[in-house]
DNA sequence: CGTAGACCCTGCGCGC
DNA sequence: TGCGCGCAGGGTCTAC
């Protein structure tokens, strides 16, 4: 699933569509996701609530609705929000369905069960276990090599290891760990004690450009809600590293190499990385 | 404290 | 055609 760049196009694309929409009624089909889904809890932020705006917060959307509370959704690595029309047939593994007075449904769908969807009060999100550890949002103010060095200190770890860390920083997960580090030349491996401050520049730099670029494509490759079908979908960017095992590199011609590291797929240029 | 590894769950594509 | 295997973009927990 997602990773930032396809939360943040969900975002931008679905609020157009809901905003201001009323939550009538919020249908629980199986309650067993990542953490067990809790209906009544869900009924009680959301039954008769407006929808106000839509945010993002590391890989989670966030529905803001009257009367100060929160819906959090987090898709996982196989969820998906659907906004359809209510009489369309039932899929499998729709586990919430959110009915709007506008006769449509939002539906999460996540075959794997990864994903997360609770609901709370907006004031207390700062402070709620989910959001309390996060790190630096990648796209905000104040994101750069400094402030990644800055966090390294005393650690370590693989680069790699430490950009999918989101207790240092968030959204990035293993596809655009794999990319940045591509583009800004760095090792996987390369342990972070090990890196020069303008060596962290440039990652930094790489992080915010590589999620950009991510987000500009689904905005424009992307079906929106409005489409027939209510399903966003995944989007194909165009990756230079990920999924790109044996293939010649972009910048030097050498074979893109795939390792493991922390239990996932890791791809890089021998070449060009150091 | 930091790090490595197992684990949660279902579906898909591949080779045999 | 059917089966077993490896793999999948999330995060958390445990042992060291």
């Amino acid at each position: 699933m997602p990773e930032l760049p396809e939360v943040e196009t969900l975002r931008r694309s679905l609020e157009r569509h809901v905003r201001g929409d009323t939550i009538d009624r919020v249908l629980v089909r199986s309650p067993s996701l990542r953490e067990p889904l809790r209906p009544t809890t869900l009924r009680r932020h959301l039954a008769g609530r407006r929808i106000l705006k839509l945010r993002r917060r590391a890989k989670y959307l966030l529905i803001d609705v009257e009367g100060g509370s929160t819906l959090a959704v987090h898709l996982g690595m196989s969820g998906r929000l659907a906004l359809v029309e209510a009489e369309r047939s039932r899929e499998t593994h729709e586990h919430v369905l959110f009915e709007l007075a506008s006769g449509r449904q939002l539906r999460f769908r996540d075959p794997r069960r990864f994903g997360l969807v609770f609901a709370l009060a907006s004031a207390d999100l700062e402070r709620d276990r989910h959001f309390a550890h996060l790190g630096l949002e990648p796209l905000a103010e104040g994101f750069d090599g400094e402030s990644l060095r800055r966090r390294a200190r005393g650690r370590r770890a693989p680069v790699k290891t430490f950009l999918m860390n989101a207790r240092v920083v968030v959204g990035v997960g293993n596809i655009y760990a794999s990319e940045a580090l591509y583009r800004a030349g760095i090792h996987p491996t390369r342990g972070v004690d090990r890196l020069a401050a303008q060596r962290w520049h440039g990652l930094a730099g790489a992080v915010v450009e590589v999620l950009e670029e991510a987000i500009e494509q689904g905005g424009t490759t992307l079906n929106d809600f409005a489409d027939a079908n209510g399903d966003p979908g995944y989007f194909q960017v165009s990756l230079a590293a990920y999924g790109r095992e044996g293939e010649p590199c972009g910048r030097c011609s050498k074979p893109i190499r795939r390792t493991i590291l922390g239990n996932r797929s890791t791809y890089y240029c021998p070449g060009c990385q150091r």
